[in-house]
DNA sequence: ATGTGC
């Protein structure tokens, strides 16, 4: 992106002023380096955000935006149903409700040396990774609107996870107002028998090392220390979610005109949030987010198993559960008046600062624990909401690493084998069912993801806590 | 992201 098109407020915060079309600024947080590598095309969509009507305060792009459809992934935006605002389908994207939950074990290093191995063929036997792979479980309709509306307490009262996870899930894992009546015969048909499965892209499950702490309170709460183990599980709504997505991001190019939008870019497909169309929208979209947030508790579930089996004394419990994709009604104060706003994050981790009502009680002194998933074989990192970040960027930090390559020039680049046997080596055990799912997620298509996070915190959004090495990757 | 797309 060209520094010049962009006015810098501080060394990681640059403002492009409302010019044509736009309503409201765009803000992007990030360092010069990632400014300058970042595609002309986050440029182009951030300002066609913030065109779109009913749009708040600024549209914003975290340190690790990057091209996506409509919206750029790593974007947040906030709109006003008084004020004719939006819901958009192409604002949360396709994988509805995709996250990332880290469960601290017990264990350290030498624990499992021993077992490294088998630890990573059992988790790659138990937990299906994969385009179109499938779980054990099977829904009837009876059991799919239940999961619908329940996210993951549905799973719990079934036997998977337990009642301890549900405090460190954001909305304590049901999205209230899920309408699985909105949500396709289509939609619930993919979503079948995939309950419990990982998907494939950057979705994982990793085993991974404490290697730093840069906030000794913060860990300890937390608890995590240096040289113990975490797992954290990366997934969504698998095909439930990318249906009910494309089938609505349909449905709004449709009625744009009907609701008298003029829309920026066909992609950033949009309804009125108070129109029947933006409202089934949401009932469906919550919907998938308590499928999503049922998935990732299933499989937390199936971790459980092998851990217990492998090695008997550890004790999986949640640090914390992010969704990425979403679309949230939350308050905040705009020009001295009090809002309910609808915050779309789409690549973008949910941030609540120390003393937010929406953390759990044991958790609210400190601020919520914000995880940042690094790409196959690099770091990822905690880190903890700030206060700042409420009125910086609708309490918004970035998500990952964030692309720095197209899958398809990755896959063109890399070996998927040597890549495998490459990251072997440095001590860290990829199990994937797809060689081509693995060179689209080499380390070198991303960007670096400590750039990432320390521009974030310089920028306020979300404070460094501890930095995570993989052992063990199980790779969609 | 995806019962993948050139």
């Amino acid at each position: 992106m060209d520094l010049a098109r962009l006015q810098q407020a501080s060394a990681v915060e640059w403002r492009i002023g409302p010019h044509g079309r736009m309503r409201v600024p765009a803000v992007i947080f990030a360092d010069e380096d990632l400014v300058r590598q970042m595609d002309d095309k986050v440029y182009e969509q951030i300002t066609h955000v913030a065109a779109l009507p009913g749009i708040v305060q600024a549209a914003y792009a975290m340190p690790d935006a990057h091209w996506g459809y409509g919206f750029p992934i790593g974007g947040v935006a906030a709109f006003d149903a008084d004020e004719g605002g939006v819901v958009s389908a192409g604002g949360v994207g396709f994988d509805i409700s995709c996250g990332v939950r880290t469960l601290h074990t017990g264990l350290t290093v030498a624990d499992i040396a021993p077992v490294k191995q088998k630890l990573a063929d059992r988790l790659f036997a138990s937990i299906p990774a994969g385009v179109g792979s499938s779980g054990k479980l099977r829904l009837n309709s009876v059991d799919m609107d239940a999961m619908l509306r329940g996210g993951a307490c549905w799973a719990v009262e079934r036997g998977y996870g337990s009642p301890a996870d549900l405090e460190r899930i954001e909305e304590r894992g049901c999205v209230a107002g899920a309408a699985p009546e909105h949500v396709s015969e289509a939609a619930k048909r993919r979503q079948r028998d995939e309950l419990g499965t990982l998907g494939s892209g950057n979705h994982y499950l990793e085993l991974q090392e404490v290697t730093q702490i840069y906030d000794v309170p913060a860990a300890d709460r937390f608890r995590l220390r240096v040289g113990e183990l975490v797992v954290s599980i990366h997934c969504g709504s698998r095909g439930l979610g990318h249906q009910i997505g494309t089938e609505f991001l349909k449905a709004m190019v449709l009625a744009a005109p009907a609701h008298g939008i003029d829309l920026p870019d066909r992609e950033l497909a949009c309804a009125p949030i108070d129109s029947a169309l933006g409202q089934s929208y949401l009932g469906a979209m919550r919907a998938a987010t308590n499928c999503a947030l049922a998935n990732r508790e299933v499989i937390t579930h199936l971790v459980r198993q092998v851990f217990a089996d492998v090695v008997p004394d550890s004790h999986l419990a949640l640090v914390y559960d992010v969704s990425h994709n979403t679309c949230k009604q939350e308050s905040y104060t705009v020009d001295g008046k009090a809002k309910r706003l609808y915050v779309h994050r789409k690549g973008a981790t949910r941030a609540f600062g120390p003393g937010h009502p929406g953390l759990p009680p044991e958790l609210r002194d400190i601020g919520q624990p914000v995880i940042v998933g690094g790409s196959m074989g690099t770091a990822s990192y905690i880190l903890v909401g700030t206060e700042a970040s409420h009125q910086l960027a609708f309490s918004s930090a970035c998500h990952g690493a964030g692309r720095a390559m197209s899958r398809h020039q990755a896959s063109r680049t890399w070996h998927g084998r040597a890549l495998v046997d490459e990251l072997a080596a440095q001590g860290v055990l990829i199990r994937s069912p797809s060689s081509r799912g693995v060179a689209e997620e080499a380390p070198g298509a991303y960007k670096d993801v400590r750039a990432v996070v320390d521009a974030a915190d310089r920028a306020g959004l979300a404070r460094k806590v501890a930095r995570l090495r993989p052992l063990v990757c199980i790779k969609g």
